[in-house]
DNA sequence: CCCCAACCGTA
DNA sequence: GTACGGTTGGGGG
């Protein structure tokens, strides 16, 4: 760069915002991604490049770049750790577009420009005063009113909005300071957004008064006693030290280390296509063709370009402190510890998530794993060593030994940690990891000794929480943990929130749902190649099994620390995959937010009557004995009516029915199917068989099992959620399952009535009508089944009535009900088999009318066709919000293989769409009833796939139903705009049987 | 003591 | 035809 030459620096991060404020806010491609602020910017970028000159700039730029906040971990949070945290998550239609400008800023084949631990306006500084030593001009392509310190005779700011250039006078006219004060008025008058303090009662104008008056800040703050009027000569005196504190803040650093030298942001030639395939698939039709004519390519004939950023994208966002991007989640700056603790130098513009995510695998991929580096940790002082080096990095991964697997049961007996240190050079950093025993035991437990003792040398439990405490709770530090919701309940009946996460289990589970389990010890043999120390050498299996607090502390250092060291090693492979594959915002959105609602209420449980259960267990041991009298009556002879093989061998061996089919290990079946079939030819046992397997499945599963589970002291039951545990992004329940109580039956309900609100409160039941056919009619997209659904109508009674001709008035159930057997079949991806098999009718009958539905409705056949083409093409398919679902035997040569794969890839789509909705939606209702002032008196305890429960105080039902049903019916705003209805049912009453 | 198959409860 | 988890029986180590 030379003297007369003309640099531009855009100021990414804040154009983004300010496009998205000014321009429509829902544009939209075809697809739903908002790209409103790529646009301003796309069509900005080519006017400052093609016509900067006709612009009130009135020069065209010789260099360019654009430049982008990193994250928001800077070194202002550093020595001001309140500095932006007012700032709430950036709206949901922004993240992605945080992603998307970077890749434009590349098809516009321009720099693109961040470093880490300072923000786009310190960059933009640097480079600013560097060209200007040279003695070339520079336009900040910016409004912003914090870089209006840098403005001099050769730097000028220029909005691209109101095409106004910026110069002196403009600041001046604007402030009433020239722009070299605007640092000592920014100190005096704070700013809100950023919540720079400011001294109370001076606003811009006080401020430019008063230097006006004294000349400068140090002068004012120097002479401050002469100020007259008494109020604010108090509050100036008295807040010296925050005026020193905010000019730190809002003074621009001039010295951030540049990895692009000025020279190399010449301005380089277009590439055309690069840049006309880019603007097709954003789907800017305008500006592909202005761009396709100006640089002589026919538009027509080029493919639109892969983008590989699209809903997850934000790489790093300013201000992806997505954490906050549910409410009530931490505040943590999870991108912004993930980069700064990245072995791998985050190196300006170049380094593209794929790039790191390459790096740390070859980094940690096959680094060996040390055990004799494990350090215990046996006073507090060693401790606290510990934390603050946590502190400095930002990231620690961490990990609690309990007593028990039950994080309602366990207690704590010790935690580890795990920090990485950069090593000499990038790529050579080392994990040191520590355990830190709390509760361990020694001595010997009989007749003949005194009892357990708490081993010696371990830190005292309150003292090491104490310590540990405001690192867990502080968002800016990054904890990580694999399978944090257990950890986070632990600790939290510790006293401990932890704030600020990432969980190794839940990002797998967003990279590859469908590819293995999420566990610590396969994904460490997965992507690690270290096969870690199995749990059962250290604490013994069976008979052998002891509590974590008996393991020797040795040991347990290595088995704990290990667990520490693995997880931090997993997460810096696995966390910037998630970016490099566009699924930061699944991962950001509708799993890390989810962990402490589901932690909460885990530990809230529901009462259960153990007293209806008894007297139910009763009635169905007397139903059951008088069954199996009469069975054995009708076999002739006595044997375990639960055995199916003994069954199977009496019905069809001995007795010698006819219709007997074998399971697949040759054994007779005796299905229900297969039983109803024998009774509906007369013959009795069966059908006794049937009856009492329900009453005995009723009994054993739910009545008699149930119990068991009351908490000792929470007398209530606390089901484990699973979020890691589908393929297609439904949770799963344990232990006890609660998403499987019956309901169907009368004397199944019966079980649901033991299900009790607490005194003075009801149990609310909220569930999503159809919400599986609707997502189908909003992602196939099909005419008939969206009006159905805005009508409100009868949705099997319009399938059936469009199918076989048949008016919704006065239609015979058994059409109905055939209609609505297909409407389920298509949701599962629909066999001529199956459907016969549910319907009893022939298979070819079955044909004929998927036959029939495809011709009523192509859209489905075509959608399934499209989808089943994707998943082959990619291994896996995708939900509205872009949740992964893989399927990597899709292309099996086993014929029945392959199919079932194809089904379970058509169903995928379909039932993880709604098991996302009803995620954002339980994310979301927690903060809607808080802000209605219901938080208090209405406790979400449950969920059934498309069935929320609560628990609510009497008198708060009535305001907390609509709170409830509205946020749920519109759950998927604003990241979708689903073409159909979403319809919520709900009641309240005094148990579950009468609430659902 | 562990694992699998069969069966069946839910959405 | 999709997605789960729990119980039981029964076999093997």
């Amino acid at each position: 760069m030379k003297k007369g030459d003309h640099l531009f620096l855009v100021d990414g991060s804040g154009f983004i915002f300010r496009a998205f404020h000014a321009l429509p806010a829902l544009t939209r491609k075809s697809d739903g991604l908002p790209v409103g602020a790529v646009s301003g910017f796309c069509n900005m970028m080519w006017k400052l490049l093609t016509e900067a000159r006709d612009t009130s700039v009135g020069v065209t730029p010789t260099h360019l770049a654009v430049i982008f906040d990193y994250s928001s971990k800077t070194f202002r949070k550093d020595i001001y750790p309140e500095y932006k945290a007012n700032r709430s998550a950036p709206p949901e239609e922004l993240v992605p577009q945080f992603g998307l400008i970077r890749q434009a800023t590349r098809a516009f084949n321009l720099p693109c420009i961040e470093t880490e631990g300072f923000e786009a306006d310190d960059i933009i500084a640097t480079y600013a005063r560097a060209a200007e030593a040279i003695g070339a001009d520079v336009t900040i392509v910016s409004s912003d009113k914090d870089l209006m310190q840098l403005v001099t005779a050769n730097v000028h700011m220029y909005d691209s909005m109101k095409d106004k250039q910026i110069g002196i006078p403009d600041v001046i006219e604007k402030w009433g300071v020239p722009p070299e004060k605007m640092i000592d008025l920014q100190s005096l008058t704070g700013d809100s957004t950023d919540n720079i303090p400011g001294i109370p009662g001076i606003g811009p104008k006080t401020a430019a008064q008063l230097l006006e008056e004294y000349g400068d800040l140090d002068t004012l703050m120097a002479r401050a006693a002469e100020i007259k009027q008494n109020k604010r000569r108090e509050n100036i005196l008295a807040g010296a030290e925050l005026v020193k504190l905010s000019r730190q803040l809002v003074t621009l650093r001039t010295d951030v280390p540049l990895d692009m030298p000025l020279d190399a942001l010449m301005l380089e030639k277009q590439d055309g296509p690069k840049l006309v395939a880019f603007l097709k698939t954003m789907e800017f039709t305008s500006l592909t063709r202005r761009v396709a004519d100006s640089c002589d390519c026919d538009a027509s004939v080029i493919e639109p370009a892969v983008v590989p950023v699209e809903w997850g994208a934000a790489a790093h966002g300013p201000d992806l402190d997505s954490d906050t991007s549910a409410p009530g989640q931490p505040t943590a700056s999870g991108e912004a510890a993930a980069s700064s603790a990245a072995p791998v130098k985050a190196t300006a513009g170049s380094a593209t998530p794929a790039d790191l995510a390459a790096a740390r695998q070859s980094a940690f991929g096959s680094q060996p794993i040390d055990h004799s580096t494990y350090v215990t940790i046996r006073d507090l002082t060693t401790l606290q060593g510990w934390i603050t080096a946590a502190r400095e990095t930002g990231v620690v991964a961490f990990d609690t030994e309990t007593t028990s697997l039950d994080p309602m049961q366990a207690d704590l007996v010790g935690l580890s940690l795990a920090i990485q240190e950069n090593g000499p050079s990038p790529g050579a950093a080392a994990i040191r990891a520590a355990y830190l025993p709390l509760a361990h035991k020694t001595g010997r437990d009989d007749l003949f000794s005194d009892g357990l003792k708490l081993a010696e040398n371990q830190v005292p439990m309150d003292a090491a929480l104490a310590a540990l405490k405001p690192l867990l709770e502080d968002p800016s530090v990054l904890k990580v943990a694999q399978n944090l919701k257990y950890d986070y309940l632990v600790m939290k009946r510790h006293g401990v929130t932890i704030k600020g996460f990432d969980d190794t289990m839940l990002i797998s589970y967003v990279l590859e749902a469908g590819v293995g389990a999420h566990g610590m010890d396969s994904l460490s043999e997965r992507w690690l190649g270290h096969k870690p120390i199995p749990y059962k050498e250290v604490a013994g299996s069976g008979k052998s099994l002891v509590t974590f607090d008996l393991v020797d502390i040795d040991k347990a250092t290595a088995y704990a620390a290990e667990d520490a060291d693995v997880t931090l090693r997993l997460w810096l492979v696995l966390k910037p995959r998630l970016a490099a594959a566009g699924l930061a915002r699944v991962y950001e959105r509708l799993e890390r937010p989810l962990v402490p609602v589901l932690a909460e209420m885990e530990e809230r449980g529901i009462t259960i009557d153990r007293q209806i259960l008894s007297r139910l267990s009763g009635e169905l041991a007397q139903k059951a004995a008088a069954f199996e009298d009469e069975i054995y009556e009708l076999a002739s002879e006595r044997f375990n009516i639960g055995s199916p093989k003994q069954l199977g061998d009496i019905l069809f061996g001995r007795m010698g029915l006819p219709g007997g089919t074998k399971t697949k290990t040759g054994q007779w079946s005796t299905s229900a199917q297969v039983l109803e079939d024998l009774a509906a030819q007369g013959e009795p046992l069966p059908r006794k068989i049937v009856d009492w397997r329900q009453l005995t499945k009723l009994k054993s599963t739910y009545t008699d099992a149930l119990p068991g589970y009351v908490h000792p002291q929470t007398k209530r039951v606390h089901t484990s959620y699973s979020m890691a545990a589908t393929t297609t992004g439904r949770l799963s329940s344990s232990e006890p399952n609660l998403q499987n109580i019956p309901v169907r039956t009368a004397e199944g309900r019966k079980i649901r009535t033991a299900f009790i609100s607490t005194p003075g409160h009801k149990l609310l039941s909220a569930d999503y009508s159809q919400i599986e056919l609707r997502v189908l009619a909003h992602v196939a997209d099909i005419p008939q089944l969206r009006q159905a659904f805005a009508d409100g109508v009868d949705i099997h009674a319009m399938t059936a009535s469009e199918m076989f001709g048949v008016p919704v008035d006065g239609m015979p159930s058994e059409v109905r009900r055939r209609a609505k057997a297909i409407n389920f079949g298509i949701i599962y991806g629909i066999s001529a088999f199956g459907l016969a098999n549910q319907l009893s009718i022939e298979r070819s009958e079955a044909g004929e009318y998927i036959k029939k539905y495809f011709e009523r409705f192509p859209g489905i056949k075509d959608y399934m066709e499209a989808t089943k083409a994707f998943a082959r093409e990619h291994g896996y398919v995708e939900t509205i919000f872009g949740r992964r679902a893989h399927y990597p035997e899709i292309k099996s040569s086993n014929p029945s293989m392959r199919a079932f794969n194809e089904r379970a890839a058509i169903n995928a789509p379909i039932q993880g769409s709604a098991a996302d909705v009803i995620r954002r939606a339980m994310v979301q209702v927690e903060p809607a009833l808080a802000k209605a002032g219901l938080g208090e008196k209405t406790r979400m305890l449950l969920q059934v796939h498309d069935e929320l429960i609560f628990e609510v105080e009497d008198e708060a039902i009535e305001a907390a139903m609509p709170v409830i049903v509205s946020t749920m019916e519109n759950a998927a705003m604003p990241a979708i705009a689903m073409r159909v209805p979403l319809k919520v049912d709900a009641r309240a009453a005094l148990n579950w049987d009468e609430a659902h």
